[in-house]
DNA sequence: AATGAATGAGATTTCATTCAT
DNA sequence: TATGAATGAAATCTCATTCAT
């Protein structure tokens, strides 16, 4: 036997980038395997060597997507200073309209669609699990303000309800024609602002 | 004199009424008019002589789910003094656990997958027509407790952005294993109150 | 009881006559009894009071559709002289291509649909009885050319060919794209003219 | 070697032949692709790997059908030697009432019924692509005919004319009750042929 | 390791006609 | 004579997954 035992982990990747595009054209719940197969150049039933199901694939693309994702956000967070200026970055993915970011923003969307039919346990916990991250960015950004004196001690404790008032943000964005998200932002989060800064 | 023309509103009602149930116990996706019509105990045929489409009957069921609610939570909202109090009421969507209550949390649940399809335009309509009762309540209790003394003025400020956390909440218990509504609630809105009472 | 005995015939007619243009407009298929009913005014269990059944609805119709068309024949046929004008005239319903000629070259092409559709034995006997009208005008219009001396005394064995190579020529024009009608009739009926003439 | 590839086209063909009769025995209409995968022996979802939908098995069965008969009919008008002859073969589909070729008359008298209701643009063309056959085979006949002496030259003309006449009868068979095909033939066809005649 | 042919369940909606009032 | 509420049958096509080669 030859020693190049291919690296499944490796080929999983492949697959899923060269869909990645394929995705947001098509949408997930549209997206067939076949056509999977054909843009990852192999037959349909190889797609199953590397994957349990439809499903399995999806994880993999989204996964990408969001791993990226992050990876920006850290760069990024790293070269801001204020509160306000971070605080508007962590909550880019909803305030921001441009193509780019609606692409992303709509597979989300698609993706929460999946999660909420309930015909899929374990994407529940793949969404829950991918959510650590932003909430251990959140505390950061709160810390870090609070070690600067910009705010006061106990606004970690908001940490985890801002988390979930950007969830909140998305869904209203997602399922509410002619929902501002900008001024319902500005409004709460400028409010909060104010009632845990520290006026000198 | 016979009633030769039936009066159509009051028979989608009727309709409605007799499905509230089935929604429940075999999902709105799953739910074929054939099982409607049969629990109606009328032809399938009679069924579209009162709703344009399946969609249609639906959106009949959950308005009266909807309105139902609504005037629970009027009724009961009356009965409170604190703000805590009708905090507590306003949340009471999303932290109770009772096979009750999780039967309709899980029919919203049910019905956002279908809304962020996107499949049905006019979902999305209804969806943001229904949202504004919540809204404007809680800026009665706002108003209320302000007037009353217990809490300052710019709280008022808050009110959208307290609604859209709501909906984070439910987001999250729909999507997030293990999510635990209370601790989040609990100590976001604790922080919140704290910051907007008035100290005496 | 009254002496006010309705006349069927005439409520039939007047139906029918109602819904004159609503069958160019939706199509014989397509159309509705309720539609029927409702464009003239009354319930949609009156129309059986009146009719058979939707075929017989069309039958109305379109017969009184054809009885204008005859009637028109007969008093166009009368103002010409050769028998190429009045050939002409008795191939204008293949040949004219106006709005108005089309609207019933369509109908015509969508009843024969459902007469092939064998659904409906009585419209076979019914297209037959209407058919035998232009088999009369045709045979007065050689006699008369007989008579003058223009055409051969034979020619008369043409005239069931000609009425039947008329059929053809609908057909053609209904079921083949890019047939030139014009040009396959100046071409036959114009060999068969020379065919026949008595030269002088 | 295994054949990991099957010829589609074959298959197509293969699943169409078993479907020869049955689309004579249900007709075009009531023909279910239930029915059409039972009777080749395969899954409901197996015919959606070969033809696009419906309409195009009918296609292929009809095709089938068409270049039997053109074959016959090429084999067979090369055995005649009179332009009665073969004019009679020439109309053998019209005038013979064998149960054999009332089959494929009615078969025919099915198509164009589907073809006038205008639902399925694309049979228009097919139809008018399988008409040319004929056309160029009446001019051979016509040719050989005039080249041997049997008939003035100008009888050419008479070519689409006499196609079209052919339709004509075809109609006429199918949509009116008594209609005599061989009586109008003989009486149109043998006056044409007399006037076309080189009497020696 | 790779392939791709085969599978089959499942649900919406229309509309001519009837018949109780 | 007039009405209109009730009826219910019928058939398409998609696509994730399997397994023989």
């Amino acid at each position: 036997m030859s020693p190049r035992k291919i690296n499944k982990e490796e080929k999983r990747r492949e697959i899923a980038l060269s869909c990645s595009d394929l995705i947001h054209e098509v949408g997930m719940k549209k997206l067939t395997v076949a056509e999977v197969a054909k843009t990852a150049g192999i037959g349909k039933g190889t797609i199953y060597e590397y994957f349990e199901n439809k499903e399995d694939i999806i994880f993999e693309i989204i996964n990408m997507h969001i791993e990226q994702h992050h990876e920006e956000f850290t760069k990024e967070v790293a070269k801001l200073n204020t509160i306000e200026d971070k605080f508007e970055l962590f909550f880019d993915f909803v305030l921001n309209n441009s193509e780019e970011n609606m692409k992303h923003f709509n597979g989300y969307k698609e993706f929460l669609s999946i999660v909420l039919a309930e015909e899929n346990p374990s994407m529940k916990e793949f969404n829950c699990e991918k959510n650590e991250f932003f909430g251990g960015e959140l505390i950061k950004i709160l810390e870090d303000s609070i070690k600067k004196g910009e705010i006061k001690e106990d606004a970690l404790n908001l940490a985890d309800g801002i988390l979930t008032y950007h969830k909140g943000l998305a869904l209203r964005k997602m399922s509410q024609a002619n929902f501002d998200v900008r001024a319902d932002y500005e409004k709460f989060i400028g409010t909060i602002l104010q009632l845990i800064e520290i006026k000198k």
